[in-house]
DNA sequence: GCGGCACCTTGATTCGGATCAATTCCCGCC
DNA sequence: GGCGGGAATTGATCCGAATCAAGGTGCCGC
């Protein structure tokens, strides 16, 4: 796509949460990894996915890579930045459905529907890996790893749902949210103890089901308790294993 | 329906809710119902499809079709009865994710970790069509249709979690957890506005992230306010559009 | 530097639903 | 037919988080 400069007048991206470098490197932490290394060594297909990836962006914080109702025709890989995913009702109330980091993949759910069921906002400044959907799936149907990968990775998300599920406290969403975070960036290769976090305390708390409110009181109650040191959208994690005790319910294991 | 003997011994299953006469019939409302008409029509596959599909059944209530942590190898159809899936935290608090009717699928969360995440359990005397996955992974790259089946139906399972997503009211959650029913029954050929609750009030209000209390209250008030008629697990409803009108922050379109 | 604005924090009050508690109902079982 | 137990209903009370309200802070453009 696209909009080399989308809606601002700045010459060039700056290098924002990703981009560690060399190119090879990132693809090695990406969630398409294992399907584009199987599709890419030695073999004619390399050609091929070549042509089905596209990098698209830089998008700056607020622009969306989709919105609501878009006909599907790919899916991307963040390769920087960080997304948020969320629905807006025809009252206009935002639903936050998730957030996604370097390595991650949106789209997955607008297959079924054809269309995108909700918008794809970027947080900060991002750029992806776009795959064409029809040319993946061709590519799918001659290289079963990129098959079982597809299928590994919708299966993955149908799993994520419950960081939301149950009634829990609001001291157990921020924890388990915030454990969640540090495992998914430590297995992207990021720091799991030291990040830095994208979005607004209103969006945590739209995502997490609570008040903005509720989030910043927990966040400053966990900062008494000496469980993390926050400073605005900086945080550190000081204690991973009070927290995971707190968020326990939710977290895996 | 259903159960007529539902935790007897009876030497024969009874037939559920499902099962609507003859075999064929079935198989059109049932989710793979392209995927097996694709692999099927006078094709050499049909043999393969013919292999890979096992009649399973018939489950009594409360037994379990899988338990968490079970080596996935398959996943299931609902041919006839009503199934919850649900998981078990270590403090042994139930969370229920779902419930499943004739014609829907259960197991595709567990392709990824490759062990079944949650148990199934049969709400009512219950039965299905067990799809060996390996197998119909292999059918799934010569048949193109199979594989965009299955993509499908990872998507689509990714978009319902919305029935949980978003701080709504008890109000809201009951009236669009009925529509919801009511839509599914209606897709598979059932009517839309009298059907059978298989399961309790406690299953309701544990999927629902509610008490039971709360879901037995809101039920009488919609009784009162002539919404629906309910008696004991059976009901009808009344009035769609109003409790359509209730939902709708949380239902589609 | 200054004003505007979005975001964040903290306190006071309110409210929806959870919890506790008491019947009632329904069914299988003796 | 009577008994026992789980499920459902209904009422009384309580509590956690939402809401309302009032600053504080940092950032951007002018």
């Amino acid at each position: 796509m696209s909009s080399k400069y989308p809606a601002g007048r700045l010459p060039e991206p700056p290098s924002p949460i990703a981009d560690d470098g060399d190119e090879t490197h990132f693809c090695g932490t990406c969630a398409f990894s294992s399907a584009c290394i199987a599709a890419g060594y030695d073999k004619p297909e390399l050609a091929e996915l070549q042509c089905l990836v596209e990098h698209v962006g830089p998008f700056r914080a607020g622009e969306h890579i989709f919105r609501t109702g878009d006909p599907f025709r790919a899916i991307f890989a963040v390769r920087g930045g960080t997304v948020k995913t969320r629905m807006v009702d025809k009252e206009g109330r935002e639903q936050v459905l998730g957030f996604y980091l370097p390595g991650e993949v949106i789209g997955l759910n607008a297959i079924y529907p054809e269309h995108f069921p909700c918008d794809a906002v970027a947080l900060d400044t991002a750029f992806f890996c776009r795959f064409s959907f029809p040319a993946m799936s061709a590519l799918a149907a001659r290289v079963p790893a990129v098959q079982q990968h597809l299928f590994r990775m919708l299966s993955k998300e149908l799993g994520t749902a419950s960081l939301l599920a149950g009634d829990h406290s609001a001291d157990e969403r921020v924890a388990a949210f915030l454990m969640d975070l540090a495992s998914r960036y430590a297995a992207r290769g990021f720091s799991a103890t030291r990040f830095h976090l994208s979005m607004s305390r209103g969006d945590i708390a739209n995502y997490l089901r609570l008040a903005a409110e509720t989030v910043s009181r927990v966040l400053s109650r966990f900062r008494n308790q000496k469980l993390i040191q926050i400073e605005g959208r900086e945080l550190h994690l000081l204690d991973p294993a009070g927290l995971r005790k707190i968020g326990q319910a939710l977290l895996p294991d």
